[in-house]
DNA sequence: TTATAAAATGATATAATATAACATTATTAT
DNA sequence: ATAATAATGTTATATTATATCATTTTATAA
Protein backbone atom coordinates (compact mmCIF):
# COMPACT_ATOMS: atom_id res chain seq x y z
CA UNK A 1 0.00 0.00 0.00
CA UNK A 2 1.56 3.37 -1.05
CA UNK A 3 0.72 6.69 -1.78
CA UNK A 4 -1.05 6.69 2.03
CA UNK A 5 -3.74 9.63 2.09
CA UNK A 6 -5.33 8.37 -1.01
CA UNK A 7 -6.08 4.42 -1.35
CA UNK A 8 -3.98 4.46 -4.40
CA UNK A 9 -2.06 1.41 -4.45
CA UNK A 10 1.25 1.54 -6.71
CA UNK A 11 0.90 -2.58 -8.27
CA UNK A 12 3.40 -4.17 -9.71
CA UNK A 13 2.01 -3.46 -12.84
CA UNK A 14 1.46 -0.28 -12.59
CA UNK A 15 4.79 0.69 -11.21
CA UNK A 16 6.01 -1.25 -14.38
CA UNK A 17 3.94 0.83 -16.91
CA UNK A 18 5.06 4.01 -14.83
CA UNK A 19 8.65 2.87 -15.31
CA UNK A 20 8.30 2.04 -19.25
CA UNK A 21 6.94 5.49 -19.39
CA UNK A 22 9.80 7.46 -17.63
CA UNK A 23 12.60 5.33 -19.07
CA UNK A 24 11.78 7.06 -22.44
CA UNK A 25 11.98 10.42 -22.61
CA UNK A 26 9.67 10.41 -25.75
CA UNK A 27 5.87 10.12 -25.38
CA UNK A 28 5.20 6.57 -25.33
CA UNK A 29 1.58 5.11 -27.05
CA UNK A 30 -0.02 2.52 -24.83
CA UNK A 31 0.56 -0.30 -27.90
CA UNK A 32 4.54 0.81 -27.10
CA UNK A 33 3.94 -0.10 -23.80
CA UNK A 34 2.65 -3.19 -24.66
CA UNK A 35 5.07 -3.96 -26.91
CA UNK A 36 8.22 -3.18 -24.24
CA UNK A 37 6.28 -5.37 -21.46
CA UNK A 38 6.51 -8.21 -23.75
CA UNK A 39 10.02 -7.49 -24.48
CA UNK A 40 11.34 -7.11 -20.94
CA UNK A 41 8.64 -9.23 -18.43
CA UNK A 42 10.20 -12.31 -20.12
CA UNK A 43 7.88 -13.85 -18.17
CA UNK A 44 6.01 -15.74 -20.81
CA UNK A 45 2.51 -13.58 -19.82
CA UNK A 46 1.79 -10.99 -22.17
CA UNK A 47 0.47 -7.71 -20.34
CA UNK A 48 -2.73 -6.83 -22.80
CA UNK A 49 -4.16 -4.02 -23.97
CA UNK A 50 -6.72 -3.44 -21.16
CA UNK A 51 -4.58 -3.54 -18.68
CA UNK A 52 -2.24 -1.07 -19.65
CA UNK A 53 -4.80 1.33 -20.38
CA UNK A 54 -6.06 0.90 -16.69
CA UNK A 55 -2.57 1.57 -15.27
CA UNK A 56 -2.47 4.59 -17.41
CA UNK A 57 -5.60 5.67 -16.66
CA UNK A 58 -4.62 5.10 -12.22
CA UNK A 59 -1.07 6.63 -12.90
CA UNK A 60 -2.81 9.51 -15.00
CA UNK A 61 -5.46 10.54 -12.51
CA UNK A 62 -2.65 10.14 -9.44
CA UNK A 63 -0.84 13.18 -11.94
CA UNK A 64 2.23 10.83 -12.31
CA UNK A 65 1.90 11.39 -16.33
CA UNK A 66 0.88 13.03 -18.95
CA UNK A 67 -1.44 12.09 -21.98
CA UNK A 68 0.09 14.21 -25.15
CA UNK A 69 -3.50 14.25 -26.68
CA UNK A 70 -1.79 15.49 -30.57
CA UNK A 71 0.06 12.00 -30.24
CA UNK A 72 -2.56 9.69 -28.45
CA UNK A 73 0.91 9.05 -26.30
CA UNK A 74 1.82 9.09 -22.60
CA UNK A 75 4.80 11.07 -20.46
CA UNK A 76 6.08 11.64 -17.49
CA UNK A 77 5.08 14.42 -15.40
CA UNK A 78 7.99 16.54 -14.80
CA UNK A 79 6.70 19.03 -12.59
CA UNK A 80 4.18 17.16 -10.24
CA UNK A 81 4.41 19.50 -7.85
CA UNK A 82 2.77 22.10 -9.82
CA UNK A 83 -0.66 23.52 -9.51
CA UNK A 84 -1.69 25.10 -12.37
CA UNK A 85 -1.12 23.19 -15.44
CA UNK A 86 1.32 23.05 -18.17
CA UNK A 87 2.04 22.84 -21.56
CA UNK A 88 3.93 21.05 -24.14
CA UNK A 89 6.09 22.06 -27.25
CA UNK A 90 6.04 18.56 -29.46
CA UNK A 91 8.70 18.30 -32.15
CA UNK A 92 6.49 17.10 -35.47
CA UNK A 93 9.20 15.38 -36.35
CA UNK A 94 11.03 13.25 -33.44
CA UNK A 95 8.23 13.80 -31.21
CA UNK A 96 10.97 14.93 -28.67
CA UNK A 97 8.69 16.82 -26.13
CA UNK A 98 9.00 19.75 -23.60
CA UNK A 99 7.24 20.44 -20.76
CA UNK A 100 6.72 24.21 -20.06
CA UNK A 101 5.24 25.75 -17.06
CA UNK A 102 3.93 29.42 -16.48
CA UNK A 103 1.37 30.83 -14.48
CA UNK A 104 0.58 33.53 -17.51
CA UNK A 105 -0.72 31.28 -19.93
CA UNK A 106 -3.47 30.01 -16.75
CA UNK A 107 -4.29 32.92 -15.83
CA UNK A 108 -5.25 34.22 -20.03
CA UNK A 109 -7.37 31.00 -19.63
CA UNK A 110 -8.59 31.27 -16.80
CA UNK A 111 -9.57 34.77 -17.57
CA UNK A 112 -11.17 34.18 -20.94
CA UNK A 113 -12.93 31.47 -19.45
CA UNK A 114 -14.46 33.42 -16.44
CA UNK A 115 -16.41 36.20 -19.12
CA UNK A 116 -17.93 33.52 -20.77
CA UNK A 117 -19.14 31.61 -17.43
CA UNK A 118 -17.12 28.63 -18.70
CA UNK A 119 -15.58 25.94 -15.86
CA UNK A 120 -12.23 24.76 -16.28
CA UNK A 121 -11.43 21.71 -15.26
CA UNK A 122 -8.36 20.62 -17.59
CA UNK A 123 -6.00 22.27 -20.15
CA UNK A 124 -4.94 20.78 -23.35
CA UNK A 125 -2.08 23.10 -24.65
CA UNK A 126 -0.04 21.60 -27.03
CA UNK A 127 2.46 23.06 -29.92
CA UNK A 128 3.62 21.45 -32.85
CA UNK A 129 6.67 22.42 -34.41
CA UNK A 130 10.42 21.46 -35.05
CA UNK A 131 12.72 21.23 -32.08
CA UNK A 132 16.17 23.13 -32.41
CA UNK A 133 17.96 19.52 -33.79
CA UNK A 134 15.40 18.65 -36.13
CA UNK A 135 15.41 22.39 -37.62
CA UNK A 136 19.23 22.16 -38.29
CA UNK A 137 18.57 18.91 -40.33
CA UNK A 138 16.48 20.28 -42.26
CA UNK A 139 19.20 22.77 -43.38
CA UNK A 140 21.76 20.71 -43.84
CA UNK B 1 -12.94 26.38 -59.90
CA UNK B 2 -13.05 28.22 -57.15
CA UNK B 3 -10.50 29.75 -54.07
CA UNK B 4 -8.47 31.74 -57.18
CA UNK B 5 -5.13 32.09 -56.27
CA UNK B 6 -4.54 28.91 -54.97
CA UNK B 7 -5.23 25.79 -56.86
CA UNK B 8 -7.94 24.62 -54.26
CA UNK B 9 -11.09 23.23 -56.22
CA UNK B 10 -13.99 23.04 -54.24
CA UNK B 11 -16.06 20.21 -55.33
CA UNK B 12 -19.38 18.87 -54.42
CA UNK B 13 -18.43 16.67 -52.45
CA UNK B 14 -16.14 18.88 -50.25
CA UNK B 15 -18.72 21.07 -50.26
CA UNK B 16 -21.30 19.08 -48.44
CA UNK B 17 -18.72 17.90 -46.37
CA UNK B 18 -18.41 21.88 -44.88
CA UNK B 19 -21.71 22.51 -45.31
CA UNK B 20 -22.54 19.54 -42.94
CA UNK B 21 -19.82 21.07 -40.78
CA UNK B 22 -21.35 24.16 -40.69
CA UNK B 23 -24.72 23.22 -39.87
CA UNK B 24 -23.83 21.16 -36.91
CA UNK B 25 -22.70 23.93 -34.30
CA UNK B 26 -21.12 20.88 -32.45
CA UNK B 27 -17.94 19.44 -33.27
CA UNK B 28 -18.81 16.07 -35.69
CA UNK B 29 -16.52 13.24 -35.94
CA UNK B 30 -15.67 12.32 -39.05
CA UNK B 31 -17.71 9.04 -38.76
CA UNK B 32 -20.74 11.14 -37.69
CA UNK B 33 -20.31 12.89 -41.13
CA UNK B 34 -20.26 9.73 -43.21
CA UNK B 35 -24.03 8.78 -41.45
CA UNK B 36 -24.57 12.26 -42.16
CA UNK B 37 -24.37 12.29 -45.88
CA UNK B 38 -25.80 8.66 -45.80
CA UNK B 39 -28.93 10.33 -44.70
CA UNK B 40 -29.14 13.70 -46.44
CA UNK B 41 -27.69 12.64 -49.49
CA UNK B 42 -29.73 10.11 -50.58
CA UNK B 43 -28.47 9.14 -53.78
CA UNK B 44 -28.05 5.57 -52.82
CA UNK B 45 -24.74 5.87 -52.97
CA UNK B 46 -23.03 5.89 -49.36
CA UNK B 47 -19.45 8.27 -49.65
CA UNK B 48 -17.19 6.06 -47.38
CA UNK B 49 -14.64 6.91 -45.42
CA UNK B 50 -11.97 8.05 -46.75
CA UNK B 51 -13.81 10.03 -49.05
CA UNK B 52 -14.25 12.16 -46.12
CA UNK B 53 -11.03 12.22 -44.35
CA UNK B 54 -9.41 13.44 -47.50
CA UNK B 55 -12.45 16.07 -47.59
CA UNK B 56 -11.57 17.03 -44.31
CA UNK B 57 -7.89 16.86 -44.94
CA UNK B 58 -8.40 19.76 -47.78
CA UNK B 59 -10.76 22.15 -45.39
CA UNK B 60 -8.44 21.78 -42.98
CA UNK B 61 -5.49 22.86 -45.10
CA UNK B 62 -7.73 25.80 -46.65
CA UNK B 63 -8.35 26.67 -42.77
CA UNK B 64 -11.77 26.25 -43.40
CA UNK B 65 -12.22 24.02 -40.04
CA UNK B 66 -10.63 23.25 -37.12
CA UNK B 67 -10.03 19.80 -35.71
CA UNK B 68 -10.59 19.40 -31.83
CA UNK B 69 -8.13 16.68 -31.07
CA UNK B 70 -9.35 16.22 -27.34
CA UNK B 71 -12.75 15.29 -29.62
CA UNK B 72 -11.40 13.85 -32.52
CA UNK B 73 -13.93 16.18 -34.41
CA UNK B 74 -14.41 18.46 -36.43
CA UNK B 75 -15.75 22.38 -36.35
CA UNK B 76 -16.40 25.07 -38.67
CA UNK B 77 -13.78 27.89 -38.45
CA UNK B 78 -15.54 30.81 -36.65
CA UNK B 79 -12.62 34.20 -37.48
CA UNK B 80 -11.11 32.53 -40.67
CA UNK B 81 -9.45 36.32 -41.20
CA UNK B 82 -7.02 36.05 -38.15
CA UNK B 83 -3.74 35.14 -38.59
CA UNK B 84 -3.16 34.06 -34.98
CA UNK B 85 -4.61 31.19 -33.63
CA UNK B 86 -7.25 30.60 -32.00
CA UNK B 87 -8.47 28.30 -28.77
CA UNK B 88 -11.32 26.30 -27.81
CA UNK B 89 -13.94 26.13 -24.48
CA UNK B 90 -15.00 22.62 -24.61
CA UNK B 91 -17.87 21.83 -23.24
CA UNK B 92 -17.06 18.19 -21.31
CA UNK B 93 -21.09 17.06 -21.40
CA UNK B 94 -22.62 18.49 -24.00
CA UNK B 95 -19.09 18.79 -26.45
CA UNK B 96 -20.44 22.54 -26.98
CA UNK B 97 -17.45 24.59 -28.43
CA UNK B 98 -16.82 27.96 -28.10
CA UNK B 99 -13.61 29.00 -30.25
CA UNK B 100 -11.87 32.26 -28.66
CA UNK B 101 -9.22 34.17 -29.57
CA UNK B 102 -6.83 36.52 -27.93
CA UNK B 103 -2.80 37.88 -28.85
CA UNK B 104 -1.71 37.11 -25.50
CA UNK B 105 -2.14 33.24 -25.72
CA UNK B 106 0.01 34.02 -28.76
CA UNK B 107 2.27 35.96 -27.43
CA UNK B 108 3.31 34.03 -24.87
CA UNK B 109 3.42 30.43 -26.80
CA UNK B 110 6.13 32.39 -29.02
CA UNK B 111 8.11 33.81 -26.32
CA UNK B 112 8.44 30.46 -24.43
CA UNK B 113 9.03 28.35 -27.58
CA UNK B 114 11.89 31.46 -28.90
CA UNK B 115 13.75 30.64 -25.58
CA UNK B 116 13.96 27.33 -26.13
CA UNK B 117 14.75 27.61 -29.81
CA UNK B 118 11.63 25.69 -30.75
CA UNK B 119 9.93 26.72 -33.56
CA UNK B 120 6.41 26.65 -33.75
CA UNK B 121 3.75 25.53 -36.13
CA UNK B 122 0.65 24.95 -34.91
CA UNK B 123 -0.84 24.97 -31.88
CA UNK B 124 -3.30 23.25 -30.11
CA UNK B 125 -5.30 24.82 -27.07
CA UNK B 126 -8.40 22.69 -25.87
CA UNK B 127 -9.93 23.88 -22.59
CA UNK B 128 -11.90 21.17 -21.14
CA UNK B 129 -14.67 21.77 -18.35
CA UNK B 130 -18.71 22.51 -18.15
CA UNK B 131 -20.32 25.55 -19.95
CA UNK B 132 -22.61 27.20 -18.31
CA UNK B 133 -25.76 25.64 -18.86
CA UNK B 134 -24.37 22.38 -18.35
CA UNK B 135 -23.31 23.62 -14.92
CA UNK B 136 -26.72 24.67 -14.38
CA UNK B 137 -28.23 21.33 -14.82
CA UNK B 138 -25.09 19.76 -12.49
CA UNK B 139 -27.36 21.91 -9.56
CA UNK B 140 -30.99 21.63 -10.36
C1' DT C 1 -8.96 -16.66 10.93
C1' DT C 2 -12.07 -17.37 7.98
C1' DA C 3 -15.94 -15.25 5.35
C1' DT C 4 -17.10 -11.38 2.63
C1' DA C 5 -16.59 -7.36 0.09
C1' DA C 6 -13.87 -4.59 -2.87
C1' DA C 7 -10.25 -3.87 -6.03
C1' DA C 8 -7.27 -5.36 -9.58
C1' DT C 9 -6.14 -8.20 -13.35
C1' DG C 10 -6.96 -11.63 -17.20
C1' DA C 11 -9.13 -12.68 -21.46
C1' DT C 12 -11.93 -12.06 -25.38
C1' DA C 13 -14.22 -9.34 -28.33
C1' DT C 14 -15.21 -5.27 -30.53
C1' DA C 15 -15.88 -0.15 -31.02
C1' DA C 16 -14.04 4.09 -32.91
C1' DT C 17 -10.78 6.64 -35.49
C1' DA C 18 -7.77 6.84 -39.37
C1' DT C 19 -4.95 5.52 -43.41
C1' DA C 20 -2.69 2.46 -47.16
C1' DA C 21 -3.03 0.85 -51.66
C1' DC C 22 -4.74 0.50 -55.98
C1' DA C 23 -8.54 1.11 -59.49
C1' DT C 24 -11.43 4.33 -61.75
C1' DT C 25 -13.30 8.66 -63.12
C1' DA C 26 -13.18 13.58 -63.81
C1' DT C 27 -10.66 17.82 -64.82
C1' DT C 28 -7.07 20.54 -66.65
C1' DA C 29 -3.47 21.58 -69.72
C1' DT C 30 -0.96 20.50 -74.13
C1' DA D 1 -8.09 14.63 -78.75
C1' DT D 2 -4.53 13.17 -75.67
C1' DA D 3 -1.66 13.15 -71.91
C1' DA D 4 -1.04 14.58 -67.28
C1' DT D 5 -2.97 15.65 -62.96
C1' DA D 6 -6.33 15.63 -59.44
C1' DA D 7 -10.22 13.65 -57.21
C1' DT D 8 -12.99 9.89 -55.95
C1' DG D 9 -14.29 4.88 -55.37
C1' DT D 10 -13.29 0.55 -53.16
C1' DT D 11 -11.37 -2.75 -50.24
C1' DA D 12 -8.71 -3.82 -46.68
C1' DT D 13 -6.44 -2.90 -42.58
C1' DA D 14 -3.83 -0.20 -39.06
C1' DT D 15 -4.22 2.20 -34.71
C1' DT D 16 -6.25 3.60 -30.46
C1' DA D 17 -9.47 2.58 -26.95
C1' DT D 18 -13.19 0.35 -24.31
C1' DA D 19 -17.02 -3.07 -22.98
C1' DT D 20 -17.89 -7.26 -20.76
C1' DC D 21 -17.43 -10.96 -17.91
C1' DA D 22 -14.37 -14.32 -15.48
C1' DT D 23 -10.77 -14.85 -12.19
C1' DT D 24 -7.53 -13.60 -8.80
C1' DT D 25 -5.72 -10.75 -5.30
C1' DT D 26 -6.13 -7.66 -1.42
C1' DA D 27 -8.49 -5.50 2.32
C1' DT D 28 -12.11 -5.55 5.86
C1' DA D 29 -15.08 -7.24 9.22
C1' DA D 30 -17.35 -10.94 11.81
Amino acid sequence: MLCEESHARLTPIREIVLKTIWASHQPLGAYDIVDNLALNLHTGKRIKAPTVYRAIEFLLNLGLIHRITSLNAYIGRSFPENTHNDFFLICRICHSTAECSTEQMNSIILHTAERTGFQVETQVVEIIGLCPKCQQEKVS
